[in-house]
DNA sequence: TTAAATCCTTAACGGTGTTCAGGAGGCGTC
DNA sequence: GACGCCTCCTGAACACCGTTAAGGATTTAA
């Protein structure tokens, strides 16, 4: 099986599941792969490359074979899949959103993805600006929802019963508080996550209409 | 000068502007301090410890005088204000989000934020579940945005000219998406964040508005 | 057949978080 | 005043980290 930096970022990849961020190092990844650390420098330059390279497959994984709206599928309905699948690549990978944030996809795939809505939002009525906007504080939601997401896993994977009693708030002091963390605590995570999408796309169908009213 | 975990996570907080969160190592602090660095662990478990009670000072600075809405002031403006507030917390101190991403903060101040909200947004006609919803996922933009904003950032202290010019995408293959690059490329920051928060508290209107319809 | 290029090895370097045994110094008690 | 206890720090060390350097195979090219 030769060595090349696809596969050991795959291979790595792979890892991240049974080890987590931390415990991916260099020589762990060299014993998957059967060789000692110090190889992997000759196919990659270092272990932030190595990152980058995860992020990339990351993302391709998670836009592989989305395409333009449907028909009759509303750029609503588009946009919440298209956030649906990112987190979905991150979720699949324990700690994926971590390395998924900060490094700078230049794969083709990103451009195709961001021409890809930005026609659909244009084609919705959105001017190029708004919709770039727009895409970017949607990117940002889900980067700082599904990071979020899994350090609470995080904290499972590692330590003993985390959060087996919710953490009482003082109801005396912060009523409401405690009120909305006991509906929050039953709360799916899926729901969350589409709700919050949910209302980005709300707002931007209000700015939408608002620019369709000034016109 | 005495040692004691405040002191301590203080003083990790104002070297991190210095050397960033890669270059915070115990030594590092402890050689701030006059110490060697085993007298840390005299006062703090570890380092996770210290970098959850860097997050705590983070976040009650960046909720420091934070109160009610002033009689006048909108919802609106006041969500968009404490997001302001929670982003202006995290850009004080290089790496800032990342310190606060994925520590769990029990500090009262925390509370007591969470509190005001909810009962801001219940004065306003929104659900418990509706206003703690939202406000996590205000809470998830804010930090995704941040985090991001902090790694261009990053970029900049280490490496030469990260993105002096453009990175120019394709215009054939790309329309859009280059012209959008185009316009986003000279848009400030702060445009940015505010824009992104607008969308959620717009789409958070709109759902109290149809709220409203249904009742 | 020889020379070069490719790909991996062993050894090592400086750095990390953290532990451990012990040593000062202050403080209360007999 | 001497004793022991508690508090806080030091020096040395451990296991591990990312990474580099030098060199040995093995394949490819001339």
């Amino acid at each position: 099986m030769k060595l090349d930096p696809r596969l050991i970022a795959r291979t790595s990849l792979g890892l991240l599941n049974e080890v987590g961020l931390e415990g991916l190092t260099m020589r762990v990844v060299a014993k998957e792969l059967d060789v000692r650390a110090p190889a992997l420098y000759w196919h990659i330059k270092g272990k932030q490359e190595l990152l980058d390279e995860m992020a990339e497959i990351m993302f391709v994984e998670a836009v592989d074979g989305l395409e333009s709206p449907a028909r009759g599928e509303t750029w609503q309905d588009w946009l919440l899949d298209t956030a649906r699948r990112l987190r979905g690549g991150m979720l699949k990978y324990r700690d994926g959103a971590r390395v998924f944030a900060g490094t700078n996809i230049t794969h083709q795939s990103m451009y195709r993805t961001t021409e890809l809505t930005m026609r659909t939002l244009r084609d919705a009525g959105f001017q190029p600006f708004e919709a770039a906007r727009a895409f970017r504080a949607l990117h940002h939601f889900v980067i700082g929802f599904t990071i979020e997401e899994q350090a609470r896993i995080g904290i499972t994977y590692t330590e003993g019963n985390p959060y087996e009693s919710p953490l009482t708030i003082d109801p005396v002091r912060f009523p409401l508080s405690a009120a909305a963390l006991d509906e929050l605590w039953t709360e799916d995570t899926d729901g969350a996550f589409t709700h919050g999408v949910q209302l980005i796309i709300d707002g931007m169908a209000a700015q939408l209409e608002r620019g369709a009213e000034s016109a």
